[in-house]
DNA sequence: AGCCTTTTCGCAATCGTTTGCACGTGCTAG
DNA sequence: CTAGCACGTGCAAACGATTGCGAAAAGGCT
C-alpha cells in the first residue's frame, strides 16, 4: 500500500519569507543577498548567513514570480517546422547549451509547416513572457509569424532562413559556396549536363540554392538550363521521388544532380532506381544537410555539411546579445558548408 | 534607418485591467468572463462584450500570473539524454502533440547522461513550477533524480525504461516480445548459435533485452551461452565496435547476433567488416529501435521498431490523468514493438 | 562633539490573475 | 406583503519575488 497522504503533503517549496523568518531579516535583504548583482549592498555577515540557510532548506527561487515582476522570464521559445526530421535536434542543441549558460530555459514548439498556426503559437509564447524566439521554419517572405513579432517588438532571430527586410537577425549557411563547392566538384569530374532539384519556391533555402545553383553553372561556363531544374513540393523523401519522375519526363540528359536537400537526394536516388539508373554509374547525385547515416547508404551520399550544432549556438549568442542590448545592430552571420566526397559522385562516362 | 523608439515602445499586451476598464466592469468579472468554467457565473449579455472586447483588444492571459496564483504552470518537464539521438524526438512529439491537447506545454533538458546534472535539472523544472515529469534517462536503478522527484512529490512518468518500485507509472516497449520474435526468426532461418551484444548494465533496455535473450533462447531449446554475451560500455556506435571485438576475442563460434540498440549493431557491423566477415553472408545481424534510414544501409537492417510516438502520447496522457487526480493508480503499460526483416539477416549457411 | 557620508537593512508597492466573500438587485413563494 | 433565494457583480486578499525609497546604525571628518 502506498502512503498517499505523504504523497499529497509533501509539495513545501520554501519561500523567501520562510527563508527570512529561519535567517531573522526582511525577505527584501534575503532577496538581495541571494542575488549576486546586489549582493553587495549586504553586510557580508549577513549574506553569509543568508546563503546557508538558503542551501540547508533547498531554496529554488519561485521562477513564475520572478518573472511576474520584472517581466523576464528567462525563457526563449523555438520555433520550428518539425523534431521529427533530423535537422533541427542539432539546431536546437545548439541553441539550448548556449542559452543554459545564460541561464535561459528554451520551449520548443512545432508548426507543422503550418502559417496560420505559427501565429497562435508566437501568441502563446508571448503569453508565456518569451524574452525572444528563434524561428527556423522555411518560409521565404510572407510570414505572418515574424510580422507578428516585429509588431510587438519580440526580438526574432532567424535561423537557416533569412528574410527581406534588414530588421531581424540571421544566420544561416553559405548556400552560393556550397553548392558551388559542389558544381566545381562535378565539373571537375567531367559533368557538364548538372540538374537540380530545387526546394519548393516558397521557401528561403529553395530559392538561395537555385539561385546559388545558377550562378555556380554560370561562373563555370556551363549552360544554365532552366529545364534542368525541378522544383519539389516540399523537403520529403516522396517530393524528391517525384520531382525526378517530372525532370525525366523532360527528355533532356543529365549526368548528375544536385538536390536541394538530403531527403530530396534519397528521393531521387529511388526514382533513378525504378528507371533503370545507377548511382553513380549513370548519375552522380549530391545532397545538402548530411543527414545521419547517409554515409552508410548504398551508394554514400555526396553531401554539404552544414554546421548545424553551430547554427544554433551563434543564433542563441546573437539573440542573447540582443536582449542585453535592444539597439544593438541586426546582423546576419553565415556559416560555411562542407562538401563531403562520398560514393554518390563519380566520373562522367 | 530603423525606427528604434518603436521598437521599444511597442512591447504592450494587454492585461485584465485594461479589458475591465474597455468593457466598464470589474476585473474579475472579466477574469470569470474568459474562464470556460466560471463563465456561467456572469451574465450572458456582459460575458459577449468581455469575449469581443477580448478578441479586439488581443487580450493573451499571463500565464506567469495565473502560474504564480494558482500554483499551476500547465507545463511539464521531459528529461531525455541527448536530444541529437534519433530515438527521442518521436518520443517527444508524441508528448508534445498530446500536451498540446490539453493546453500543456513542454519544456526539454538534456541530461547527457549526467546523474548529478539531472537532480540539478530537477530542481530547476521545479523553480519552473512544471506539473509533472516525464522522464526517458536510460539508468535503470539508483536514479537519483527520480528519487528526488518521489520526495518532493512531482509526479513523474518513465517512458522506455521502468523502475524497481511501483510507485511510478511507465511506459515501456515489450522487450520480451520483441527479443523473442528476433530469436524465433533466426532459428528459423537455421541459426543456433546467436550471440547478444548487450547494452550496459546499469540501463533498463541492457538488463531487460539481456534477460529477454536468455529467455528467449531457453524457450527456443537453445544453449543460453553466457560466453555469447557482451555488455557494451555505451549505446553508440563505437561501442558496439568495442563489444564485438570483445567477442570475437572469446573465439566462440556464432553465425547471428541481436544487438541491444540499433547503434551497436551498426558499431557491430564496422567490427565484423574489420574483421573479414559478411553480413549476411557470414553473419546474420538485427538491431532494435529501426532508426530513420536503416532501411536504407548496406545490408538494409533486420530490426525490432518499436512505437516510439505512441509511447510519447501514452505517457503524456497517463501524466494528464495523474495530474487530474493524483489517487489514480500508478500503472505500466508495454507497447508491442515489431521485427522488421531486412538484408542484415539470412538463412544459416 | 557635531555633522555628514556611507553602509546596511526594513517598508511597502507592484507585477497580472484567481477566488472566497459580500453586496445588491429582482424574483418567487408562502 | 415580505422573507428568502438565486443570480450577477464588485471588493480585496492572496501567490512569491523585486526594488525604489527611507531610516537607522556605523564610521569619518573637522
Amino acid at each position: 500500500m502506498v502512503d498517499r497522504s505523504q504523497r499529497a503533503t509533501a509539495r513545501k517549496a520554501t519561500t523567501l519569507k520562510q527563508l527570512a523568518a529561519h535567517v531573522g531579516v526582511h525577505v527584501s535583504t534575503v532577496s538581495r543577498a541571494l542575488n549576486p548583482e546586489t549582493r553587495n549592498l549586504i553586510g557580508p555577515e549577513v549574506a553569509k548567513r543568508v546563503l546557508a540557510a538558503a542551501n540547508e532548506l533547498g531554496y529554488v527561487p519561485n521562477s513564475m514570480a520572478a518573472a511576474l515582476r520584472t517581466g523576464q522570464s528567462r525563457t526563449v521559445g523555438i520555433l520550428i517546422p518539425d523534431l521529427m526530421n533530423p535537422v533541427f535536434p542539432p539546431f536546437i542543441r545548439g541553441i539550448q547549451d548556449t542559452l543554459d549558460g545564460a541561464g535561459y530555459t528554451a520551449i520548443i514548439a512545432n508548426s507543422d509547416g503550418d502559417k496560420d498556426y505559427e501565429r497562435v503559437i508566437v501568441q502563446k509564447m508571448q503569453a508565456r513572457f518569451v524574452a525572444g524566439l528563434i524561428m527556423a521554419t522555411a518560409l521565404y517572405r510572407d510570414d505572418p509569424a515574424v510580422g507578428e513579432c516585429i509588431e510587438k517588438g519580440i526580438p526574432v532571430v532567424l535561423i537557416n532562413r533569412g528574410v527581406d527586410n534588414r530588421e531581424i537577425s540571421a544566420v544561416v549557411s553559405d548556400d552560393g559556396a556550397g553548392i558551388a563547392a559542389a558544381v566545381e566538384h562535378l565539373v571537375r569530374l567531367g559533368h557538364r549536363r548538372i540538374a537540380h532539384a530545387a526546394g519548393p519556391p516558397e521557401t528561403y533555402t529553395g530559392m538561395m540554392r537555385r539561385r546559388a545553383f545558377l550562378n555556380a553553372m554560370q561562373a563555370s561556363g556551363l549552360p544554365a538550363d532552366e529545364d534542368l531544374i525541378v522544383f519539389a513540393s516540399g523537403y520529403t523523401v516522396p517530393a524528391g521521388r517525384e520531382a525526378l519522375a517530372a525532370l525525366l519526363e523532360r527528355g533532356k540528359p543529365f549526368s548528375a544532380l544536385i538536390a536541394a536537400n538530403d531527403q530530396l537526394a534519397l528521393g531521387a536516388l529511388d526514382g533513378l532506381a525504378e528507371a533503370g539508373l545507377r548511382v553513380p554509374r549513370d548519375v552522380s547525385l549530391v545532397g545538402f544537410n548530411d543527414m545521419p547515416l547517409v554515409d552508410r547508404i548504398d551508394p554514400p551520399l555526396t553531401t554539404l555539411r552544414i554546421q548545424h550544432y553551430e547554427m544554433g549556438a551563434e543564433a542563441a549568442r546573437i539573440l542573447l546579445d540582443e536582449l542585453a542590448d535592444p539597439q544593438r545592430d541586426r546582423r546576419t552571420v553565415m556559416l560555411e558548408p562542407q562538401l563531403i566526397v562520398r560514393g554518390s559522385t563519380a566520373p562522367a562516362t
